[in-house]
Formats: structure tokens, sequence, C-alpha cells
DNA sequence: TTCTTATTGAAAACGATTTTCATTTTCAAA
DNA sequence: TTTGAAAATGAAAATCGTTTTCAATAAGAA
């Protein structure tokens, strides 16, 4: 299970394995929506009623540093975060509901390179993403 | 010349021109790297040194809401501006010094597309940014 | 030139995030 | 097990970027 990786890790970066950081792992090593900290802190209070907020961000930092999650740029907010992938991919995000999925574009590497010499930039990082309405949110009245 | 239209815009929209605007509107219309309110503010002071960084704000959103700047986003932050660009473009920005540049990506719209479809997602906008080091930066000892 | 109203800058307020600090918890070593 | 040092916690305070308030000023139509 991930949960239990992601503890290991931690773990092995001498990190300490506590409570707030279980739960916090258990909200964010599963979701498929792109999650701020206020999102984090309210849906792990159920399982941690005495977590703080302030944990939540330092949490959070930790899990970041150690490559488990990435924050997602939008639009309307730039302080989400989802599991990291594996390997470079992309996202396709939903505008209502957050949710996110990844998706490859390997392909496009010579182009990058292509556009890259033409400016006299060397690039070393590169964004794309897509934004829109998931099927759910579609399928939803109140969009 | 840009600044010009940009009056124009301004006026024809009902707002009224001022020192202050006609100053922000000389650094921010011809710029080519991505400034954020207070390198605005900054640049600025010098043309008009009553200039308060609150007008420049106040000023920044107006530019956003006529259409004549963009928000950057950007690993490092995201709360810079620039130009506009002709159309839907693409950019290529300095992490060091914020040089941007824009480019075309017309031909990967199908592939969006066919992305999206696989999804189930309705996409109505996207982002494609490349990050590097343009060549100045690159030349410069201190990178 | 006059007058209405938008705009200004300074100060205060605000919200998100970070820091401080005393208390609690973890976990390695006894 | 128990113990103790150090890390982690949550609450409160501080901080930072941004927004709002407000009285004074400036734009521009009449």
């Amino acid at each position: 299970m991930t949960v239990q990786s992601w503890l290991t890790q931690l773990k092995e970066n001498g990190y300490r394995l506590t409570n707030a950081r279980k739960a916090v792992i258990e909200t964010v090593a599963s979701t498929t929506f792109a999650l701020n900290p206020l999102d984090v802190y309210e849906q792990t209070k159920t399982n941690c009623p005495s977590l703080g907020l302030v944990t939540v961000y330092r949490t959070l930092e930790k899990l970041e540093e150690l490559g488990l999650i990435q924050r997602v740029h939008q639009p309307d907010g730039c302080n989400a975060y989802l599991p990291h992938a594996d390997g470079h991919q992309h996202l396709i995000i939903c505008q209502q509901c957050g949710k996110a999925e990844y998706f490859d574009g390997d392909d496009m590497n010579a182009f990058f390179e292509r556009v890259a010499d033409e400016h006299g930039f060397t690039v070393n990082e590169h964004w794309l993403q897509l934004f829109g309405t998931c099927s759910d949110c579609e399928t939803t009245v109140n969009g």
C-alpha cells in the first residue's frame, strides 16, 4: 500500500512517525483530487481531531521535499498538491472539483528542444497542463 | 506605439488617464521580462516618485481585466505579469532573469483533444511553458 | 472655470503561511 | 520495560503579500 511506503520513506529520512503525519499521509497518498492545505486539514481532522493546520503545512512541506507529492498550479490558485507522478507526466485537471489525472507526452521533447534552440534557451523544466471539466462534473446539473 | 493604444483602451472603457497609470503602462507595455507588482512599482517609481504600491496593484488588475497583460505562473511564484500575446501562445521563460518569449504550438491541439477524450474531459484551457536559462544568463558568470 | 466623481496614497485590515514556544510524543539506549 | 534526549505538536503571535478604507487630490465633462 502506498501509505506504508510513504511512512517508510519518512522513517528512512530521519523523520518520526507520528499520528498526525500518518493521518495526513492517509489523506494525501491516495487522493485523485488536487488538495490545498485547508482541504487536507479538514479531510484529516475526522481521523485525527487534535490535528492542527500548522502541522498540515509542515507535513506537506516534508512530503514535497521527499518527492512524494507535488504542487499543482492552476488558474485559480497554486497551493494544491497531488501524489507525485512516476517519472515526468503532464496533468489534466477539472476546474470544478479538482479531479486530476496524469498523461504522457514523451513525444513532445523533440519539439520542446527545437523551441528552446530557436530562442537560445537551455530548458530544464516544462509544464503542460490541460484544464477543463471531468465527466462527473459535466453530467452534474450544477456545474 | 503600444503605450498609446493601451491608454486609448483604458479611455474607451471609461477609465481616466492619470499620471500613475501612464507611468505603470510605460513600464509594463514594453517589458520582455515577467514583472511582479513590486518589480513594476520599483521600476516605475523613477518616473513617478509619488506612485504608491497600491496603485500598481489596482492598475495591473485593470490591465489584466482589459486583456492587455496576462499573469505568468512559474515554479517560484505566480504573481508576475507580461504583455498579453496576440492570440494563444506558449511561453519560454528564464528562471534567472524572468526574460520571457512566446512561441506557437498550434499543431498540438489535436493531441490535446485526444488526451481530453481519453480521460473523459472537456478541455477549455491549457498551459504549456518551458523554463530554463536564456542566452544572456547562460553566458553570465554568476548564473 | 467649476463641479462631480474617479483615482490616489497612507494606513488599517485581511488571509494565508511561517515562526515562536511551552508541552507532548517518539524512539533509541539503558 | 523504563528513561531521557530530541523531534514534533498545537496555539498564539508574527509575518508577508494583497486588499480595503478613507480623506485628499486630480481628471475631465459641462
